[in-house]
DNA sequence: CTGTTAGCGCGTTCAA
DNA sequence: TTGAACGCGCTAACAG
């Protein structure tokens, strides 16, 4: 009963040609509006569902586009995931998702995997910055399969990314801390071979220059993204002869593994030391000391980055866009950083 | 150079043809050694890659499996889908993730995105009880497209599933709290028309029963998911000329804005008043106040509704398994209802 | 306006 | 062991 109907059918039970059938489901001008109505009831009466398959081993297009992000279970990439969807959805687009875990290698995999299964476009967050990549990304511009960066990008010619001003981020995160009488800041940096981690960094340490205090080496690690990675770090930072008194951190789980080693040992937040963390991550904010955070606008990066896709295959492949949004970082002040004055 | 690469292509060069080359590529048995090898390294040299569609079209199957949650920013659905992910992948499927934000209609249009985009089976954890779902899914059974629950199912006929025993969750939570002491046990259920909070509901109400403790109906309240929810219900429940001592909460969130809203109005947790959520969102236990919750054991949960889609499948559609499996709650107890004995 | 034909890339008959 | 022909379901080109 509910086996497979093709527009064959439905054309046998009309008695017209297949052909018919598919112009009259696809609004074609080239028909009668009677034929169309007598079409359209038809495939309504037997429940006739387009195999998408076909259409796409016809038209060269799957409709499918690639996500591929380090980790789905951060808010932060989930918020993206959902405003591409949003975005791409109503225009008969669905996603696929990939999970890199921050490994080279099976970033290298997910692309592939997303290739074969004949995906339209890949929308992606670099987990590390690889050669491999370089080989596989000639491959996508020889066949116009458009590729969007979002939050960690590679600089490549003729590719569009989304990010946001992380230099401008961290500068401001830092400057902050400066502006709340912090003296002796460290920073967490994560993986500073990744742009925003770089950028992140780098504007840390010009805020620190800019306003007369000393950068200082040993006062920069680099961790893992994990809350255990914050307290190794801070207890290796109050090791030191002269120990910091604020901490920038470029990820809100460090920064939270960070807060928990200094009340672990007594030191008053933010009296005697202030954190900061970077991406907003919904705890951040209902923690009882809540800690604050650089707001980096996920559902809009991952709306825009959709909307870049868009405009790529509208051109048709002709014309070659390469557009580089980026997106204004916004500091939220909480407990964490704010001393009472 | 990297166009589309077809067997044809190859075929061409190598002056075979395509079946030729298409057996050499899927080991069939009845080819010689030689010309196999010939194919193989000719192919490789050539960069191709199978049109999956292609093979899709002509097979019937995808390859690619859809999973459907309410919400993916959830860790215990992003957990899910990575048990998924982790299962499935090695065997050669690939995940597409629709979110049905707890929307009949919306959850109704997923299901049709992706039976039209031809997956080979649907892991879903359903929205909400609806009557369209019945029809659907009776095609799907017809045209032997595996369906496989995980969390919140529907009981249906032939279909299998993988929960956990969320009766024997509300139970162990709610004596966990009378063993603390509390008298006067509050319930937020969620949504009762979902099997699972109607069976978290039975467990709370049957352990006060066994315990000789009065149920009543005034301190069970419906909400919504989320933080919001558990403010307003502890309101409302601070309001009543007897209020209670303690909340078992179907969901974290709604236990954390219970916490919230106790806090604010000066009330001491445990001391005064014990809270237990479920889920065992991460975010339950690095609170500074931790929260009580109910683990469901998401990755497991993930994994084994994989076994069981594949198991569906490897008995070719012939034979009819309906597996109902149910993996046992683990409650984690924390400050949020651990007073001090 | 409609029908016929061809082809997207693949696997699988049926012959040879 | 190999090749030619066909069909999966659809749309686009060309006729009529």
């Amino acid at each position: 009963m509910s086996e497979k109907i093709t527009i064959y059918d439905i054309a046998e039970k009309l008695n017209i040609s297949a052909a018919t059938v598919s112009r009259a489901l696809n609004n074609s001008s080239k028909i009668s509006a009677t034929t169309r109505q007598l079409v359209l009831e038809a495939a309504e009466s037997m429940n006739y569902k387009q195999n998408k398959l076909a259409l796409a081993l016809k038209s060269g297009r799957s409709n499918n586009i690639g996500v591929i992000v380090p980790h789905i279970n951060r808010n932060f990439f989930s918020t993206i995931i959902r405003g591409i969807e949003e975005e791409l959805n109503p225009h008969g687009y669905h996603v696929i998702i990939c999970q890199s875990y921050n490994d080279e290698a099976k970033e290298f995999e997910c692309i592939s995997t997303l290739l074969n299964a004949q995906v339209d476009g890949i929308l992606m967050s670099i987990a590390s910055v690889t050669t491999h990549l370089d080989q596989i990304i000639n491959n996508m511009i020889k066949k116009e399969i458009p590729m969007v960066f979002f939050d960690r990008k590679k600089n490549i010619e003729g590719l569009s990314s989304v990010t946001i001003n992380d230099y401008e981020g961290g500068y401001q995160a830092t400057q902050h801390l400066i502006n709340e009488g912090c003296k002796k800041i460290a920073h967490l940096a994560v993986d500073r071979s990744i742009e925003i981690y770089k950028d992140r960094f780098n504007g840390y340490k010009h805020a620190l220059i800019d306003n007369g205090l000393d950068y200082n080496d040993k006062f920069v690690f680099e961790t893992k993204s994990n809350i255990e990675a914050g307290k190794e770090a801070v207890k290796k930072l109050l090791k030191l002869k002269n120990p910091p008194d604020a901490i920038f951190s470029s990820s809100d789980w460090v920064a939270l593994g960070a807060v928990q080693e200094l009340r672990e040992r007594g030191i008053n937040i933010p009296e005697d030391f202030c954190v900061v963390g970077f991406s907003n991550e919904p705890f951040t904010k209902f923690l009882e000391l809540s800690i604050s955070s650089v707001d980096q606008s996920p559902l809009d990066m991952g709306k825009i980055a959709a909307k870049v896709f868009l405009e790529q295959v509208k051109e048709g492949g002709n014309v070659k866009i390469e557009q580089k949004v980026i997106l204004a970082p916004k500091l939220h002040i909480r407990k964490s950083s704010l001393k009472t004055k």
